[in-house]
RNA sequence: GGUCCCGUAGCUCAACUGGAUAGAGCAACUGACUUCUAAUCAGUAGGUUCCAGGUUCGAAUCCUGGCGGGAUCGCCA
């Protein structure tokens, strides 16, 4: 389905029939679209990589192969240019057959084997239960859920995971703000001390425990009521959270509950798993350097020899009155998922940049070695309003939800906009921008380019009476009417989709996707307004049902395209834009 | 001070994981709306890819050392 996946092994079985002596390597090889156009159609650098290797001139070596390819029908002609590149230029008939196959491929056109069905865990989002989401975590949970569709768009079997941090003292300060808002639901004047959480969320949920508990929780001491109001807090947040990420449009297949994982004897277990290679020792740290702790006084703790697989220091799994540190359910969550899966994706915020390191030391520990889990940091959002940043506050409550983002600006560019961006670069999100319905903003240009195809589409029967336009009709057309340049643009652009996607799976790189609809939509919005100054060159032509079957199926297939990569991103393919 | 990330046109960002003359959008300038929806298109101009070395046929990309910005640094999660 990748063309120049296909064009490399052509290349390489041509390569192969000249019989060179020796073991040739030809991991280096590749093929791909130039970017001069004047340059053909494929390129290919198999001549520079085996040259040495076999003891002749690149270009030499490149005219040998060359010779080799002139007989395939899918190939015009074959050049050989600066210091050894073969550049293949394809046939017409070639370009046209690809416009069927991506009709007949339908909604799976694009689809990859890479995956080869292995089992991939993404785990994103994983915010604390203590709150709604905001603008930080927005970021996380669309650049994970993007990727986690656009691995299973390359063949793999994801799960899409969010971990629950219930198990440690913020679920505690959560139960005792809760409280308070419950107390305040029965008409008492309260006070939100430093340290608890101000933020009017909680209100609702201090009535809802009124009704729920009626007034039973007012005379309990707090050793009895905590327990009880942290379970129904923690889940109460836990349906926030649901519903924020559904109006987002993620759905999560699994969350994983920290707290399961106390008592079961599955942290103990995975601490063995470790001990057991002798990596689980007591001891004491040395302060960090440079920085002057004022209270630092060294403790004994039982430590993770981390250093052991990468780490720059060990990392403390006890605290020292022998309770767990975070870190070790952590641990214990990793290697449960160590079980499930056999390639582990984590997206964090770069708040836990200094986690990577530990965590994947310790995956290695508990694995055969080898490196199974993936981390990909998110950066950090930047507000703007009205051209000035914006600042979030937690003290305050001041900050910019979830919810706010969808409510003002949509989901669709809420995600788009956040997936332009590679993940590990800072992102600026301009509110003013993001609502501005213009070319300053991808989203709809892209989903204008769909519209405009599925305007056409609609069209064209009324002016060609009887024109039937189902994908069935289109892909079995004669397509040979489709000759010109920014045509045959918009084909060949269209047939690298496949290639993109191999790539941004590999690279666990979404945002490859959103980069590569903007580049598609824009050879469609080329080749429309073509038509504005030719009319011969219109997608519908009243008089030639021919010709116009022909255009439609390619820009049918170019909306297929564009709605197989926007159901990646979980963005809307609009039918129309008024 | 240690670690991680970033540094590309005036601005916001790409660059197919080492490929050929580093590309888009915005802003500036020139042109195309009795339209298959101008939410668009064609063109001009804009660069020592932070700096200095190194690796090779070839470097924005890889390695080393600087400079600048951000994040983070033992019983918080």
């Amino acid at each position: 389905m990748d063309i120049f996946a296909e064009f490399r092994a052509t290349v390489l079985s041509a390569l192969e029939a000249m019989d060179l002596p020796g073991e040739i390597k030809t991991a280096g090889v590749s093929a791909e679209p130039p970017r001069d156009a004047s340059h053909g159609d494929v390129a290919c650098n198999v001549a520079m990589v085996v040259a040495k290797q076999v003891g002749q001139k690149p270009r030499d070596l490149a005219e040998a192969i060359a010779a080799k390819l002139t007989d395939d029908p899918r190939i015009d002609a074959v050049e050989v240019a600066g210091p050894g590149f073969l550049n293949l230029r394809l046939s017409k008939e070639f370009w046209q057959s690809r416009v069927s196959a991506a009709l007949k491929a339908g909604a799976d056109f694009g689809k990859a084997e890479i995956g080869a069905g292995k089992r991939v865990n993404v785990e994103y989002v994983s915010a604390n239960p203590t709150g709604p989401l905001h603008v930080g975590h927005t970021r996380g949970a669309v650049f994970g859920d993007a990727l986690a569709s656009l691995l299973e768009f390359a063949g793999y079997d994801v799960t899409r995971e969010y971990y629950i941090n219930d198990g440690g003292s913020q679920v505690d300060t959560l139960a005792r703000s809760a409280m308070l808002r419950y107390r305040e639901a029965h008409g008492q004047a309260i006070e939100i001390v430093d340290g608890l959480y101000p933020g009017d969320y909680l209100v609702p949920v201090g009535q809802n425990m009124k009704e729920h508990f009626g007034d039973s929780l007012l005379t309990q001491a707090e050793e009895e009521w905590l327990p009880v109001v942290r379970e129904y807090a923690t889940e109460a947040m836990m349906d926030l959270i649901r519903a924020d990420l559904a109006d987002l449009g993620v759905v999560m297949d699994q969350f994983f509950s920290e707290k399961s994982l106390y008592g079961t004897g599955l942290i103990e277990e995975a601490v063995t798993a470790l001990d057991d290679k002798g990596l689980i020792y007591q001891g004491v740290l040395e302060p960090p350097k440079g920085k002057k702790p004022e209270d630092w006084e060294p403790r004994e703790q039982t430590l993770f020899k981390s250093t052991e697989y990468g780490d720059d220091v060990d990392r403390p799994i006890k605290k020292s009155d022998g309770s767990w540190t975070y870190f070790a359910p952590d641990i214990a969550y990793h290697y449960n998922k160590l079980q499930r899966a056999d390639e582990l994706i984590n997206i964090f915020g770069a708040d836990h940049s200094g986690y990577v390191k530990r965590m994947k030391a310790a995956c290695k520990a508990l694995g055969d070695g080898t490196d199974r889990l993936d981390i990909k940091l998110v950066q950090l959002v930047k507000l703007f309003k009205n051209g000035e940043e914006f600042k979030m506050s937690k003290r305050s409550g001041m900050f910019v939800t979830l919810r706010d983002l969808i409510e003002e600006v949509g989901s669709d560019v809420v995600r788009f906009v956040m997936l332009t961006r590679k993940n590990d670069a800072p992102l600026d999100f301009d509110f003013d921008k993001a609502l501005e319905q213009s070319k300053d903003n991808a989203v709809y240009y892209v989903q204008y380019a769909h519209a405009r195809i599925c305007s056409a589409l609609r069209k064209a029967p009324e002016e060609l009476a009887g024109l039937a336009t189902d994908d069935a009709t289109l892909a079995d057309a004669d397509l040979s009417g489709l000759t010109h340049d920014s045509e045959l643009a918009l084909i060949a652009k269209i047939a690298e989709w496949p290639r993109h996607v191999g790539q941004a799976a590999t690279a666990h790189e979404p945002h490859r996707v959103a980069f590569y609809l903007y580049d598609l939509a824009g050879s469609l919005h080329g080749l429309y307004n073509v038509g504005q100054r030719d009319v011969g060159l219109r997608f519908i032509q009243a008089d030639d049902p021919a010709l116009t079957t022909a255009r439609l199926a390619l820009v049918r297939a170019c909306a297929v395209t564009i709605s197989n990569g926007l159901r990646i991103l979980g963005v809307t393919p609009m039918q129309e834009m008024r």
